[in-house]
DNA sequence: ACCTGTGGCTGATCAC
DNA sequence: GTGATCAGCCAC
């Protein structure tokens, strides 16, 4: 069920041909085979009665069971299934609009499989300075083009299943295409291009969606925002500092690096290569257990209503500089308790839920154990991503009451483990969703503590005392910094390391933490004199003192709400509407604030870094100075060496 | 046409 | 000066 119904090997792409047909192209070895194969699209209904009077020929299913669409609906051509969608209108139904991933769904095909990713013809541009076209592939082609038509020219010859670039979407083809029309495609066909949007945790992106014949487009930009999410590391996204922070060479490491991963998401679900990179986990799970629900021929269950429940707990018991501090936490805790409490969706009438989460941590111990990196990491997004699905309002198997259940019994699970420890004695710091940061009780072995605590929990919710740290600053909730066993500093939360402040500050901010941290604390003051010199002096560069912000909103939308006061001005904004760039959602901003006096509005006195003239600074000292001094003043108290409040 | 979830902290702005 | 609100970023 995980990796489809069909075991076809080597296909790297399937497109539509004509109006009743797919053309699947498979790799054999260095050649390509294109095959045609009839192809019939489909859609699901309630009831055939809704397509009652449609002109066109259609072939109904009935599918079992008591979820909502109780019917697919076949039809002989693209073309039909377009005029009963239009017949439809309105009207309940479900359907997919690619019919790439029609036709994978029906046959239960997915691509690569067989395949390793090495075996992939990738084929990775840069473009220079001068707008030269730089180009290889992983066969060790290189090249260089100054003119769009012997470069389309190559790439016809060289047939890569894979273009790569970094910023390939919003900024390589659209430079190189201009107003061409570039044939590119395996059939001859010429590139299209539609505006798309990508999300990555809260950062939406938007992009022109290039598409080739097939082939695929893969973008680094985009793969190491994904990348971010879950370790926000990155000071920005352009080439430079992200082969500088992966430490390779050039893009087709960096994809080496970062696509494996996806590479297997496209042995298993029922999307191109192209699109799996950029379509969230929840979707693909959908994705799947429809394909799963057709394939047995069972009804699906329709959209349900959404509503908001509660989450993780969290909590704060001691601000400052304690000392001797141990991590214990549950492992896949909401995996887990799904598991041990039989939590899963209303709708899966045929229980492939809980059975396919249970395989999946199988698999991943297995694909461990083996040492297969891409295919452990796959699966342990997957198992990640089972919990969030049940809350995705998108979901045709969400359950909210089910998702409400797993988070209630991770608040329990939690406040157990922290009641059981304190009454052991320990002094229990913080707690965050499934783990906890706590002083321990005077004479206790890790171990041993660990085995006990386990006993006063259920079975399947295994606990962990995973970390020792010889110091701990608290601050507030998801906020804290803690010094290993081998003098390493590790900062968390964004009142501490948010990329949204000043890089002076988050500086600051870390020396401090260090100081204190190891018990030099007092000369934390004289850091701070230091700090404040290097401002009145002008001798910080001016990326110390600006900052970068994201742009989440367009510009049109930003003036609207301005217009409407539905929102506050923002610097970020005002620069980007009064530059000649044109500025997009996902687009960075980078500025320094000026004018006099420390109380200035920033949005109308700030300046791009870019227009930072270093012969005649123009920061404003006594603005910077001010936000230092406020900053010194919040934390310098809790600082303090001794101070455990 | 696109979309995994909730919880929490902070800075900037604005109304009072 | 204060509190509310919004946007952005981060933890898990």
């Amino acid at each position: 069920m995980l990796f489809g119904r069909d075991a076809t090997a080597g296909i790297v792409a399937v497109e539509p041909t004509g109006d009743d047909a797919v053309t699947v192209y498979r790799r054999v070895g260095d050649r390509i085979e294109a095959g045609t194969a009839s192809f019939e699209p489909f859609l699901w209904l309630p009831e055939p009665v809704f397509l009652q009077g449609f002109a066109g020929k259609v072939n109904y299913t009935e599918l079992r069971g008591a979820g909502h669409y109780k019917c697919a609906a076949r039809f002989s051509s693209w073309r039909d299934f377009q005029q009963a969608r239009s017949f439809l209108s309105r009207a309940d139904f479900l359907a997919f609009n690619d019919p790439g991933q029609q036709y994978l769904t029906a046959t239960g095909r997915t691509l690569f499989k067989g395949m390793r990713f090495d075996q992939l013809h990738r084929l990775q541009i840069e473009l220079a300075p001068d707008g030269t076209i730089q180009c290889g592939d992983n066969r060790g082609w290189r090249a260089e083009f100054d003119k769009p038509g012997k470069f389309v020219e190559a790439i016809r010859e060289r047939d890569p299943d894979v273009i790569e670039g970094h910023d390939i979407f919003r900024s390589i083809l659209p430079r190189i295409a201009g107003k061409h029309a570039l044939k590119l495609g395996r059939d001859g066909s010429a590139m299209i291009c539609r505006q798309s949007r990508v999300q990555a945790a809260e950062r939406q992106v938007q992009y022109p969606k290039f598409e080739i014949h097939g082939r695929h487009i893969v973008d680094t930009f985009l793969l190491t925002l994904f990348y971010d999410v879950a370790t926000r590391e990155l000071e920005s996204f352009d080439l430079a500092t992200v082969l500088e922070y992966f430490a390779v060479p050039d893009v087709a490491t960096l994809s080496e690096r970062l696509s494996p991963s996806y590479f297997v998401q496209a042995q298993i679900f029922p999307y191109s290569y192209q699109d799996v990179v950029v379509r969230g986990t929840a979707t693909k799970i959908d994705a799947m257990l429809l394909r799963e629900y057709l394939h047995q021929q069972q009804a699906v269950p329709g959209l349900g209503e959404s509503r908001p429940f509660a989450g993780g707990y969290t909590d704060c018991f001691v601000e400052g500089i304690v000392k001797n501090v141990w991590h214990c936490d549950v492992q896949s805790l909401y995996p887990s308790l799904m598991l041990a409490f039989d939590i899963k969706p209303r709708g899966d009438e045929l229980d492939l839920f809980l059975p396919l989460l249970r395989d999946l941590r199988q698999f991943r111990l297995e694909a461990k154990r083996q040492r297969e990196e891409a295919l452990q990491q796959t699966f342990k997004i997957l198992i990640n991503s089972f919990y969030g699905y049940l809350g995705f309002s998108q979901a045709h198997f969400a359950d909210f009451d089910a998702a409400e259940r797993v988070t209630a019994k991770g608040r329990e699970t939690l406040t157990t483990m922290l009641e059981w420890l304190k009454k052991r004695g320990a002094r229990v710091i913080e707690v965050d969703t499934d783990g906890l940061y706590f002083v321990p009780p005077p004479g206790n072995a890790p171990a041993a503590l660990e085995r006990e605590l386990q006993t006063a929990l259920p079975a399947g919710v295994d606990v962990e005392i995973d970390g020792q740290f010889p110091a701990m600053f608290s601050y507030k909730m998801k906020n804290y910094a803690l010094l290993d066993g081998a003098g390493k500093l590790h900062v968390t939360g964004s009142a501490l390391r948010s990329r949204g402040l000043e890089k002076f500050q988050r500086q600051l901010v870390e020396e401090m933490l260090a100081l204190a941290l190891r018990g030099e604390g007092r000369s934390v003051p004289a850091l701070y004199e230091e700090y404040c010199q290097k401002i009145e002096r002008g001798q910080w560069p001016i990326e110390m003192l600006s900052k970068t912000e994201t742009l989440q909103d367009t510009l049109e939308s930003y003036r609207q709400k301005i217009t409407k006061s539905a929102r506050n001005r923002n610097a970020a904004y005002e620069l980007a509407l009064k530059s000649s760039r044109a500025y997009q959602p996902g687009d960075q901003v980078s500025y320094y604030v000026t004018g006099d006096g420390k109380r200035v509005s920033v949005y109308d006195n700030c300046k791009l870094v870019a227009d930072f003239d270093p012969a005649r600074r123009d920061e404003n000292i006594e603005y910077y100075l001010d936000k230092l001094r406020l900053l010194y003043k919040k934390f310098a108290p809790l600082l303090a060496s001794g101070q455990t409040a």
